[in-house]
DNA sequence: GCCGTTTTCGGCCCGACTGTTTTCAGTCG
């Protein structure tokens, strides 16, 4: 029997969803599998325990019958309804519908008609004269479903946030510098902050809509247009992101901005609450009976319905409604308040800039400390630092800061955790150093059992401080290595362990799914850009933007500390801090 | 399949755009 996993649960509820599209099930039945994967995805807690437990009454979204099945499928590590959809169709079908413009109706259709089951059958199907003769194909449909296919052996479906930041930022000054338009923004799940994304949501207000959707699509980095309409455009850019514009008055712009913000399950929540006050929200409006407030700002229609504004970062329906309506939301993080930060590498390690360089660029960006935490020796590949090249280079630390005015470096190390969980150095090395960030850097693929425990033994050592991209991930490139996270969160507030919150762009690690958990049982996190060259300390505004998004404070986040706090703090046994 | 101050059946978001349509179906967000 193949491990369960939370993803196990949630691909099958998901794929079901697709199987019934694809028989023509009733749509709400669908959603309602679709809506099932989404929950158990943003579970807090560990959902496949409880699963196998038969322990789910009570979540909302999981009736009776996904109760069965997640139970069945957690406990046996087989579902008996989605085997028995599953034969029904090939495998390969699903490739499908990550083709831009197909849905289950027109794949069902070549699948029943013209015994299509793969994307390289349906490249063959294109270049016959069939296609075309089935109902609502034409040529252009044709010719559509060839853009598809090329486009999915060329162009990635998502994208890292930090490496469209500067893309998005420039798109969004040219719209805003338009004559015609009055406000502009970038929506969706950029504004949220997600760690990877999809696409990007402008949005304009603006008199002359037709104009702004043409402007949009003459844009130098266009590579097609999607579609062109007088309110909306979607573009495909060079590197394969689509870019979607809207342009509404500028009356409608709150709404709108709102809207398209997102996500879609915080605007269910909000809709339903508008219509419990009499009020119909969408994208453009309040409608209802009597007086209707007036809005024009986004933070005036979170008035209206009775709630405090809600940061973009937080609205992923994971309780920050009950919060603002109850006056409780956190007053969250601000880039601004870091003080310091602990995980940079130097040219001694595998970075590119001298210890002199870092600190300079650190005094740069108004910090009063920074760590430096070069590898350690068992990461050969990253030139780690042996005990000798060590002691060296804390000497050179120490003899740097007496020529520093208020601003020190901290001598630190990112030691690595060895595969049973013992750590590169000996206690006696590490006891001369401020700090010690711990991090994995090898034997990734150990069972989570032993992955775990192996983290938990680091945990477990007074001299570790923190852990280091808690989960090995690098975004959109490499898995996660297995963990169990309830237990790791558990030790490291038990062990009172900081869990680094990676902010390089590539990691943004730990998930920030987590850091409500975890700041909730009172693990502090530091935020660390893991900077290799000097320019990469402006990965803290990521950090700072995934922070809030974990619903961090500033008293949760270490490197909020000056540094006469935060050398008072290190100084404490763990036990204490 | 889920839910409930419209509560055990009946409703579940809906508007924009495209292409194939002759008045609308499919897809997307």
């Amino acid at each position: 029997m193949a491990d369960v996993t939370r993803d196990t649960l949630v691909s099958t509820l998901e794929e079901i969803a697709l199987l019934l599209e694809l028989k023509g099930e009733n749509p709400f039945k669908t959603r309602a599998y679709r809506k099932g994967a989404e929950i158990v995805q943003n579970f807090d807690g560990d959902i496949v325990a409880r699963a196998a437990e038969d322990d789910l009454k009570g979540i909302k979204g999981i009736g009776d019958a996904l109760q069965q099945k997640l139970h069945e499928l957690a406990s046996s590590g087989r579902l008996e309804y989605y085997e028995n959809l599953r034969a029904e169709f090939p495998p390969t079908l699903f490739e499908l519908f990550e083709l831009q413009g197909l849905g289950p109706k027109k794949i069902k259709a070549l699948y029943d008609k013209l015994e299509v089951s793969s994307v390289a059958e349906l490249k063959e199907a294109c270049q016959g004269e069939e296609m075309t003769k089935l109902a609502g194909f034409g040529k252009k449909t044709v010719d559509k479903i060839l853009t598809a296919i090329a486009n999915r052996e060329k162009f990635a479906d998502r994208f890292r946030l930090g490496d469209v930041a500067p893309l998005a930022e420039t798109l969004l000054a040219r719209l805003r510098d338009h004559p015609k338009v009055s406000r502009s923004a970038i929506a969706g799940s950029y504004r949220r902050s997600k760690e990877t994304l999809h696409d990007l949501d402008f949005l304009v207000a603006t008199t002359d809509g037709a104009e702004l959707t043409a402007f949009f699509t003459t844009f130098p980095e266009v590579h097609e247009v999607i579609v062109q309409g007088e309110t909306k455009a979607s573009i495909r850019l060079e590197n394969g992101l689509q870019c979607d514009l809207r342009a509404v008055s500028n009356a409608h712009f709150p709404f709108a901005l709102q809207y398209f913000t997102g996500s879609k399950e915080h605007n269910v929540e909000l809709r339903s609450l508008a219509l419990k006050k009499g009020l119909s929200l969408n994208e453009y409006d309040f409608t209802g009976e009597g007086d209707l407030p007036e809005i024009h700002e986004e933070e005036e229609i979170y008035h209206a319905l009775g709630l405090d504004w809600i940061t973009p970062e937080l609205r992923e329906n994971r309780g920050e409604i009950e919060a603002a309506r109850e006056g409780k939301l956190p007053k969250l993080v601000e880039l601004a308040q870091l003080k310091g930060t602990f995980h940079n590498h130097t040219t001694a390690s595998d970075g590119q800039n001298t210890l002199e360089e870092m600190a300079e660029a650190a005094r740069e960006h108004g910090l009063q400390y920074l760590g430096i935490a070069d590898h350690s020796k068992s990461s050969f590949q990253a030139n780690g630092l042996d005990e000798k090249r060590l002691h060296e280079q804390v000497e050179t630390i120490r003899k740097l800061n007496e020529s520093f005015d208020g601003f020190t470096l901290l001598a630190g190390s990112e030691v690595d955790i060895l595969k049973d969980g013992s750590l590169d150095f000996e206690n006696a090395v590490l006891s001369q150093l401020d700090y010690c960030v711990a991090s994995v850097h090898n034997v990734f693929n150990l069972p989570e059992k032993e992955m775990t425990a192996r983290l938990i033994r680091a945990m477990e050592n007074e001299h570790v401080t923190m852990l280091g991209h808690l989960t090995g991930r690098l975004l959109l490139r490499r898995d996660p290595y297995a963990l169990n996270m309830e237990k790791i969160i558990d030790c490291a507030a038990e062990t009172r362990t900081v869990i680094e919150l990676n902010c390089n762009p590539w990691r943004l690690d730990m998930d920030w799914r987590w850091w409500q958990r975890a700041r909730d049982k009172g693990v502090l996190t530091s935020i660390n850009p893991d900077a290799h060259a000097t320019e990469q300390l402006q990965f803290l505004a990521y950090g700072a933007r995934l922070a809030k998004k974990g619903w961090l404070r500033q008293a949760d986040v270490i490197n909020c500390l000056p540094l006469a706090e935060m050398q008072k703090w290190l100084a404490l046994p763990k036990a204490k801090r």
